[in-house]
DNA sequence: GCATTAAAAGAACGGTCGTGCTAAAACATC
DNA sequence: GATGTTTTAGCACGACCGTTCTTTTAATGC
């Protein structure tokens, strides 16, 4: 690998802690650059832009995501539905372990709302994939005879969003820091509904 | 009253506008100067620093949020609670119409969460209020004999508030644009969760 | 080892930010 | 209508932003 893919990798890495930390818009070139210790416009040399940089964080936070989330559940393929969902509802509250309790893509999005738009698609592209591939998974429950048949699988990734947000909010307000015991039990009780009841529905 | 407390209402008043459409970060004190058809200094001059306009600008969508939501509800006292609960959350729903479908203060509270500390708590209080007023609403349901006796409050309101950040989600997202039927068909299964079922449990 | 190319630094730009300071205008009171 | 007090405008400041240009340094291919 050439040495500036490498110097760029390695400024990705640093600027994907940074922007997990304290968010994407507080990442300011100047900033990053510091960071790295070098130069701003040695630095800003490899993207020509800030929304570049922007866009490249994103996807390398996206990579990072796959790595971290779905591929250790996807290792998993001898394991039945039920306990892969559940190891990947764990990994994705885990996701967020590192950067203290807020999810980077979520903090992007809120931000990037009213912004370029390039960061915005991408960004939108993201999520759509993850949403994507949660229904995915709640469909395979279902054809599994898990999961009762009338259930929408996006109703169902709605409330699984939901609880995610949710533990998210009450971790940062502080409240008795038990979020990840109300999101469990939040989700103990959505699994409650929408098992199969093998009754006339 | 007097000029200044006039002018400085209507600063707010519009500061509220301004910040609910494009977020607390974005405004501006030179934005809001020429919204406001005057000079950065003289606005300035009304509050000091950006940091008390924040904080004014905060308490006065306190205020309306108080006004929007709580109060219509409040005045209803002839209904029985579920109606009443209903009516509350309609209200939260509604409170985000005229802003694109954003949360002020949610979007405010991720903004400040690595921020000036004053902000940062008059939001973590206004939050704290909601929160308490939400779980108050659940305990009246309890005691009234329509939720069951094991249902804690707080894990309530966890849940609630998930499909509400999920409806901001999704609504975002433009995800077909049928967040508010997702939202209603969450809160009537934590419904049929909560009921009492005057069963042995 | 040298020539060529790629990478990084340095300095400067126009712009916007929040914030002071001082003078002018608007207001209120008698 | 003059006087004293608020309220507003004008102007400038230092800091940081993203970006461009030129020069120096480092890596690469023969």
């Amino acid at each position: 690998m050439s040495k500036g893919r490498k110097t760029r990798e390695h400024i990705l890495n640093i600027a994907f802690t940074i922007a997990s930390e304290t968010g994407l818009e507080s990442l300011t070139i100047g900033v990053l650059a510091k960071a790295c210790g070098m130069s701003k416009s040695g630095l800003f040399s490899h993207f020509n832009s800030k929304e570049n940089l922007q866009v490249a964080v994103i996807e390398y936070a996206g990579e990072c995501f796959i790595e971290r989330v779905i591929v250790p559940v996807r290792r998993k393929q001898h394991t039945d539905v039920t306990t892969r969902l559940q190891s990947l509802l764990q990994h994705w509250l885990d996701w967020n372990h590192s950067f203290q309790g807020s999810c980077m893509f979520m903090d992007a999005w809120k931000e990037s709302n009213s912004n370029q738009d390039v960061l915005q698609q991408t960004l939108r592209k993201q999520l759509h994939n993850w949403i994507s591939y949660l229904e995915i998974q709640i469909s395979k429950g279902q054809q599994s005879g898990l999961f009762r048949q009338d259930l929408v699988p996006r109703q169902a990734v709605f409330q699984f969003y939901g609880l995610y947000l949710s533990s998210h909010l009450f971790h940062s307000l502080e409240l008795e820091n038990n979020e990840r015991a109300l999101f469990w039990q939040g989700i103990t009780q959505l699994y409650k509904q929408w098992q199969n009841t093998d009754t006339i529905n």
